[in-house]
RNA sequence: UGGGGUAUAGCCAAGUUGGUUAAGGCACGGGACUUUGACUCCUGCAUUCGUUGGUUCGAAUCCAGCUACCCCAGCCA
């Protein structure tokens, strides 16, 4: 078998090379990203779809999607739709496409089996009479008085469940383990309910439903995965997994075996569904596809590229520590893959209009700019008499080390010319509202007599052929301390400042017809995508992720 | 105070059977380059592995105790 490099190696993959090893699983490896569709997938669940397919595909071995649909109260066809579209998104091909409830025959079989085999029976105590005979964490449980009926009588009672004889809640399968077990997990789990509920898929044809505890290690089995990774918390449920599996007579070495590892957090956001549901329907953002969200929508929107999110699941490694990991390290993954995937262009957040005094009255020069500084490409861009600047690149009365423009300064404007203040033109309360400038020929971009050097360079746009844009610019979700942990009240954290609407930029004319999600580098700013509210008329871009900014740093000092 | 887990730098995280100076990345600092204060490139950043003892010629790795944090009492997953 492919024995991986030590690069990225983690204790899963150690683990299965173990199991390799001692021929285990000898038909090759097989895992599954088994979802419920309940909700939409988050960047939590993208780093568990990246273990999974990245085990396949490292032990050149199978890898499914299997939907986790026990629980018809909860679970919709929309969030199927969104989950199949995800997985792709990122980059990922399942072998086989599964649902719990295509098992629900086999499950009901397996159930029958178990108690043939005087391992499970019916129970008639209510939710409330079961929480109490479960015993405490520090106490062991009471049996059910319904624990010894017989085999026959078991039968025919669950037989009868699933006929739809009883209401919800009046009976319910369990298994008969161990009351006294001090793990709660064995305390003679629940393997059935009652629901008359209509599911997404099976509409009405059943009225019991297995739990998650019995569905999954055995759809597992059906499936035949060799490797069921899942979260931490279900690490406890590890014995009845494996008791399951063990009952119903399936073989060691050839049964899946669970292996937990830490989910994700991240700083300054929430991972949970709960929580997450509670910021779109709060109204705290525009839907679960929000470009702050943590949802894979979120971050498409936003425009992160399905490679620096593979990149990201890499880099973060898999281990079974409770772990934060820093946004920073996210936004180094997109910032990575977008400067060398996306076309640079010029755009003017804020704009200060300057005056070229000495350059003739209607004329305009197109230039060229280079598209890309390594992979090149290039395009024409306007300039004439009059342009726009980004306001904070002129500081009237500059800090020191400033190099950008300032009061008979000098600076370059990329792909143009240098650059003179010459005068500032204000309005009645003082505000800056012009910059008058020179420039000089001779310093043309590509010309004979480009060389002479300054040390500030500015980006730009020609205010007569320029296009208004609207720009949406994103700060975190969450405000967190210093050590990047957010209150379990995290609305209270909730950024006010998390989004910044600016109406009336300026770009240039090249991006005059441009299609949703293509994304550019806004140069010395950052990183954007076209937003698909974006119209023929209206170009709305997102900000992705601005440019590492060190001047900012020194600015503050 | 039942059970199950986890502790390696500000943040992730390698370190499998004990053996030279404890990988790598992010962040951060210093410098070079620069018509993006971007990118890139150099360079610095744990005498120490939660803690205390023990075994050993030798321990992050083995043993014992202690501490901290996470998870479990849904007919949710």
């Amino acid at each position: 078998m492919l024995e991986k490099e030590n690069i990225g190696s983690n204790f899963v993959e150690n683990a299965i090379n173990e199991d390799l090893k001692n021929e285990k699983y000898t038909e090759g490896i097989h895992t599954r990203f088994p979802p419920e569709p309940n909700g939409y997938l988050h960047i939590g669940h993208a780093k568990s779809i990246c273990l999974n397919f990245g085990l396949a595909r490292n032990f050149t071995g199978k890898c499914n999607l299997r939907f986790d649909d026990t629980n018809p109260t909860k679970e919709d066809t929309e969030y199927v739709d969104s989950i199949q579209e995800d997985v792709k998104w990122l980059g990922f091909k399942w072998d086989e496409q599964h649902y719990a409830s295509d098992y629900f025959q086999r499950l009901y079989d397996f159930a029958v089996e178990l108690i043939k085999r005087g391992k499970a029976f019916v129970c008639d105590l209510s939710s409330d009479e079961i929480r109490e005979y479960r015993g405490t964490l520090t106490e062991p449980g009471k049996e059910s008085p319904y624990r010894n009926r017989t085999v026959e009588e078991n039968l025919d009672l669950f037989q009868r469940m699933k006929a739809g004889e009883f209401p919800d809640g009046s009976h319910v399968l369990r298994a008969k383990i161990d009351m006294a077990s001090p793990n709660i997990t064995m305390r003679d789990p629940v393997l059935y309910r009652i629901a008359h509920a209509e599911h997404h898929r099976t509409g009405n044809e059943w009225c019991i439903y297995p739990m998650y505890d019995f569905a999954h290690p055995l759809s597992d089995a059906i499936e035949g995965i060799t490797h069921s990774v899942c979260t931490l918390e279900f690490e406890e449920h590890r014995p009845l997994y494996d008791w399951l599996l063990e009952s119903l007579g399936f073989e060691v070495g050839k049964r899946p075996r669970q292996i937990e590892f830490a989910r994700l957090n991240l700083t300054n956001t929430v991972m949970s569904k709960r929580k997450l549901r509670q910021l779109v329907e709060g109204g705290y953002v525009s839907g679960w596809d929000d470009p702050r969200m943590p949802t894979i929508s979120g971050l498409r929107r936003r425009g992160y590229t399905p490679a620096a999110l593979r990149d990201f699941c890499e880099r973060i490694g898999v281990a079974k520590s409770n772990s934060l990991v820093d946004v920073a390290m996210l936004e180094h993954c997109v910032r990575e893959d977008l400067n060398e995937q996306a076309d640079r262009v010029m755009a003017v957040l804020e704009p200060l209009k300057v005056v070229i005094t000495n350059y003739p009255e209607g004329q305009t020069e197109y230039l060229e700019a280079e598209n890309h500084p390594t992979r090149g490409g290039h395009r024409f861009v306007p300039f004439s008499r009059e342009i726009y600047i980004e306001r904070e690149d002129f500081e009237e009365n500059p800090p020191k080390k400033f190099f950008r423009l300032k009061p008979d300064g000098e600076v370059r404007l990329k792909h143009a010319y240098i650059i003179k203040c010459e005068e500032v033109i204000k309005d009645a309360d003082g505000n800056i509202v012009e910059l008058h400038c020179t420039y000089d020929p001779e310093s043309k971009t590509g010309g004979a007599t480009a060389g002479r050097k300054v040390k500030g360079t500015l980006h730009w746009v020609d205010a007569k052929s320029a296009l208004q844009a609207e720009v949406r610019l994103y700060d975190y979700l969450l405000l967190t301390d210093e050590n990047g942990n957010t209150p379990d009240d995290f609305l209270s954290a909730l950024n006010p400042n998390s989004l910044r609407v600016i109406k009336d930029a300026m770009v240039e004319p090249s991006l005059k017809h441009i299609a949703e999600g293509t994304r550019y580098q806004f140069l010395r700013k950052g990183y954007f995508c076209v937003d698909k509210d974006t119209t023929p008329e209206h170009l709305v871009f997102n900000e992705v992720v601005g440019l590492r900014d060190t001047w900012a740093k020194v600015k503050k000092d």
